[in-house]
DNA sequence: TTGAAAGCGCTAACAA
DNA sequence: TTGTTAGCGCTTTCAA
């Protein structure tokens, strides 16, 4: 068995009397080549077993055909969705997606920043970490010559000289809390996000504090819960919510993990929804539908977002000229399901009448 | 701006007035160097923001330290967990991890077979697609020397020559049966996988039939609908099975997926699970607890299997002489939640009284 | 402890 | 249309 040895563009000009420069030309189908002399190359490449070492391509030509992609969660609904666009659409482009995962850990999608550049990628895709600040490695990035696109999530405030296809967190979130407003709630709380160094931690609390500002309602502070975007936020940012005291009659999940995380403490608090608290979140996921009650939610097109990610940091690799930025943002919409639906409002109004003082939990 | 233009072991060398070779093997920590020199290397490498090229590393040493993958699917809870563990494993290991998603595709996982051989990894994890049947690609993938780990899915029969880390489909299966069993179910359907060129759909469907078998219930051939093992596949296969006439009490659902199109198509249908149709399937999720009624079903490990999967295959690469092929089987677990419990049978039972011979869903 | 020579497999520029 | 020359940036002998 031959171990470890490949066979070489130099192999096939053996055989063909050619020179490995004609071999080369005409397996990559360069107009120099005559087409007899193609099929000929091919036809002993593919007796032979060829198969092209990208790592000598690449090296050789300055180039890798390699996009890298830095996500916080791999098992996360948003993440698997857009990354499936990601790839699809890297791949009609012939780009190969080398894929890392931060863990939503800042030391780790820093070294993950270095080994993509090492490996010398042509462009880079990145949604930060919930925990980074610090953005000296974005900048860093930048001096190696390797553009890079942030998608949806960013350092805040904006980096100067840097790309994005974001979401518009604010409109989403604040179209979201009017609806639950329009249909009668007051008392509003909001868990998950809420650190002012990223985007979408910001964003969506300002679209939820601008909803309640234009319609004349006063934040309470202690329903407001800021932390990390995962299930597990969510659930101890309600049972913090809980313990505190009151609770408002409604609250925004910035995130659909952080949803799930309150769906499943107030499960465990024996409480209902939508009866002893309603919710929407911003995010779906294939399954929302099937909730019980059915989550209502603010829906981001994870495939446009995956597909306009690609297509930014291609554009940026093959015009790398212009210093322009990309600033794409993409709308959302509304999902409505059955929570903080009229019928959900009508219910607890009734409820409400009938319960002691002591209110629907006790 | 310096564009393109990296800094080099040449540069490097330069400054410091020693070879190449001197700062190659000090940057890599080698026992040649003395330390007041690594020292020094290091310092002017940061200094000039040095960035070791890995095309050319590898090149030269003939290895990659990447690991390839390829998995039908992303945004699957299964996937992207066990890929979570892979990346982490992996990571660990020092070791970059190329994935590749097939869609469940046999002509795309091909390619992508192609590309990471090309890419020179130094191994292979791969899940096949649910339609690949034809096993050439992988006896070339062993004739390039790249050894190559089956997880969770492998052609059925088992190629000779190939290690795998699977999971018990078929005893998994048979326990949740006959689980079902004993509560006291007797006619039973199955939706999803039963395509014999592939483990799970063959050995799952096998694991529902000896259990019916060792209980001497008869398999009703139009309660067993296979097909693939996405959500659209359950759905459909639920629909055939209610256009078909009479439905059975229980249905195992072969994936995570297939069991959510079912539920999906209950209530399209306007049906009660457990009322109408009782379920489990294999498989589990972050999400099954919360679905009303809650899911049971066969547990499978998926971190256990990814790090395995990465163990096996690191150890193959480590040890490349040795034939020996490695194949672990993972035990799964029941998990025990609201359908499928005693209390669903019984209220089903009681009901059965009730409703007019027209049947539930008249 | 250091370095010189050779080469990994390929491509780009330029000649022929 | 084909081939020659000269690297890409690094590591691996093996000699100093």
């Amino acid at each position: 068995m031959r171990r470890r040895k490949h066979v070489t563009l130099e192999d096939i000009a053996e055989k063909l009397k050619v020179s490995r420069v004609t071999v080369s030309k005409a397996l990559r189908g360069h107009s120099d080549i005559s087409d007899e002399t193609k099929k000929e190359v091919r036809r002993i490449a593919k007796i032979l077993g060829y198969s092209p070492n990208y790592m000598a391509r690449n090296l050789s030509s300055r180039r890798s055909n390699m996009l890298g992609v830095v996500v916080p969660k791999l098992a996360h609904f948003f993440f698997g969705s857009m990354l499936e666009a990601v790839y699809n659409t890297a791949f009609e482009n012939n780009y190969e997606t080398i894929l890392t995962v931060s863990q939503e850990n800042a030391e780790r999608e820093r070294k993950h920043l270095e080994t993509l550049i090492s490996m010398r990628v042509d462009g880079i895709i990145i949604s930060i970490s919930q925990e980074t600040k610090d953005t000296g490695i974005f900048q860093w990035v930048k001096k190696m010559g390797v553009p890079l696109v942030f998608v949806d999530r960013r350092p805040e405030p904006a980096l100067p000289g840097f790309s994005t296809v974001l979401i518009d967190d604010e409109a989403g979130t604040r179209n979201a809390v009017e609806h639950a407003i329009k249909i009668g709630y007051r008392e509003m709380g909001f868990i998950g996000g809420g650190n002012p160094w990223n985007n979408i931690g910001k964003n969506r609390l300002l679209g939820f504090m601008n909803a309640l500002k234009s319609h004349g309602i006063a934040i309470q502070k202690e329903w407001v819960v800021s932390g990390g975007f995962g299930t597990k936020d969510g659930f101890e940012g309600f049972m913090r919510l809980h313990t505190n005291g009151t609770m408002p009659e409604f609250v925004f999940a910035a995130t659909y993990p952080v949803a799930l995380g309150i769906y499943q403490a107030v499960k465990e608090l024996g409480m209902k929804i939508p009866d002893d608290i309603d919710i929407m979140c911003f995010g779906d996921s294939d399954l929302s539908h099937l909730l019980t009650p059915s989550l209502s939610c603010v829906n981001q097109p994870t495939l446009e977002i995956g597909t306009a990610a690609v297509q930014t940091i291609l554009d940026l690799i093959r015009n790398p000229d212009k210093e322009k930025e990309h600033h794409l943002v993409i709308p959302t919409t509304l999902l409505l399901r059955d929570t903080c639906s009229t019928v959900a409002r009508a219910r607890r109004e009734e409820r409400k009448t009938i319960v002691t003082p002591m209110g629907p939990s006790a």
